[in-house]
DNA sequence: TTTAGCATGTTAAAATTTTAGCACCTTTTT
DNA sequence: AAAAAGGTGCTAAAATTTTAACATGCTAAA
């Protein structure tokens, strides 16, 4: 299959875009790229992407709307795994430390216990 | 200041193996570039990237040694959060669930037993 | 000291990416 | 029914990215 490290740069906003919305229309796509161009250049980039397999559609009234070939499921873990090894020395526990750090104020006692059954689960899993 | 969503294809592939070097030389790119190109063409690209500003080099004897301008933190920081956002609905609890699950294979109840103290540090802490 | 090896700097061609424009179709409004 | 609005497909030009080639400098070995 195709790996996201061989997408253009446009591409590849195009595919976090629809990836963070789960389907996209052109003029949703278009409402967030950064520097938008033109209407007609984000239609032929998605064309592209649906060549490439990245991408399917499907007709929703006048208009398309695309989505990721991949499962979500798949594509985040290829992604978080990604993440581990470049940035975290591919190691669980750092890029956990990363990720409490960044989410700290936004986590209520109730959240932290969530966190922790989370765990929990995992080892009991994990066996 | 510099967006990473800014870098081309390549750009990006030299970005993210320095930072899982924390510093490489031409060749060390090199060698881990899919469908390397030329010696030649990463010691330009990699011109490029520090005239943007992504990179400063040292001199290491007869060779130049590339790192990140950005500190490791601050750029492991953007890119947790921009995953987290792209692919999991900014949910902190969604991502870490993804987390132990890539993990779980590698994980000791020792490990599990780290991670569950660290929760509870950054509970401790968060307030 | 001359040559070979290995590093870098610069430049311009090649390839890809990115874009807009035009043609056409369908639906809705007048 | 005609016109306007809003879709899409396709194509080729523009811009950027990617690449290799060539020139230069330094160090070490012959």
């Amino acid at each position: 299959m195709k790996e996201q490290a061989n997408l253009s740069r446009r591409e590849r906003q195009i595919m976090d875009i629809i990836y963070q919305l789960k389907e996209a229309t052109v003029a949703q796509v278009l409402e967030r790229l950064p520097n938008p161009p033109s209407y007609s250049a984000v239609r032929a980039l998605l064309r592209v992407l649906e060549n490439k397999g990245h991408l399917c559609h499907k007709q929703d009234g006048p208009r398309y709307v695309f989505y990721p070939t991949l499962s979500r499921e798949t594509a985040r873990q290829t992604a978080l795994q990604h993440l581990r090894k470049t940035f975290f020395n591919g190691s669980t526990e750092e890029i956990m430390a990363a990720l409490l750090d960044i989410s700290e104020d936004d986590l209520s006692d109730e959240d932290y216990h969530r966190l922790q059954a989370l765990i929990e689960k995992a080892r009991k899993e994990g066996r």
